[in-house]
DNA sequence: GCTTGACCTTGCCATCGTGGTAAGCTTTAC
DNA sequence: GTAAAGCTTACCACGATGGCAAGGTCAAGC
């Protein structure tokens, strides 16, 4: 149950790609893994909880490199929460303002789109929304 | 008011970057532009209507794909609205998909924030929920 | 022991849309 | 005539991921 496993292994259990553990390697989101003699990685239990981290992590949408921050603070004994609260609220702020721009074009294009007959004639509001000089 | 400009020109007309002028052309969005002796772009009014057209519809999240099959139907004297509608309503369908799911991220990201203190200790909900065995 | 298939390795390319940078040529303004 | 501004092409970068190819390795069946 503790054993090593290779990084197919691994990727079944975390549900993080082979491709994407090589590339956290890499890019040292991840430590880099023991090596057998011909070269294959090999990953003991706490490497594949490190990829769950990531991988819930990822699944809220933190960029790799907020991943990269959290992973720090989760291993660090002395973190303050208030440090993790606030990457988090940091992010929230992204999301909002990401969501509420989607929206924004959303209701716009809607509105378009409720205008346009949708027919076999050539007239058409979207259209002339895009239009350079029917504003 | 109708003379030809330098692609610089053109840039400051339609709020389209120099860079993605050129890139516009080379992927084919744009047509080839009438070059000067020495190699330099010139465009005249119509080709900055184009580039117009592409910031807004660029400005409304189209894709720079959905882009061209826009600008195809806007000089399609025989479109039919019902093909632009079409267009208009798979992107809002995206748009919602994606507006969903950031939604669904930030309210369940805004339920761990508000379990964690956020002070100068280290026991913090955010990072229980990101850690593999404490769901 | 040998073959086969599944697995691993690295390295490169593609995406999507945009920005940057560099080396070199042209035009414009003084 | 010179300097500055603007143009050209050709690269590299981002972020996060997938794909492919050429080759090495391991495990199971015979």
């Amino acid at each position: 149950m503790n054993a090593s496993m290779t990084i197919g292994q691994a990727a079944e259990a975390s549900g993080i790609s082979r491709k994407m553990i090589r590339y956290y390697e890499e890019t040292g989101l991840l430590p880099p893994a023991r090596r057998s003699e011909s070269g294959y990685r090999y990953y003991d239990q706490a490497a594949v909880e490190q990829m769950q981290f990531i991988k819930r992590a990822r699944d809220m949408g933190f960029s790799l490199e907020r991943v990269g921050q959290l992973m720090s603070l989760w291993h660090d004994d002395k973190r303050h929460s208030a440090d993790v609260k606030a990457l988090a609220q940091q992010y929230i702020a992204e999301l909002d303002e990401n969501i509420a721009q989607m929206q924004a074009m959303r209701n716009e294009l809607r509105d378009w789109v409720d205008h346009c007959h949708g027919d076999d004639r050539p007239e058409c509001a979207i259209i002339d929304h895009l239009k350079p000089h029917a504003d």
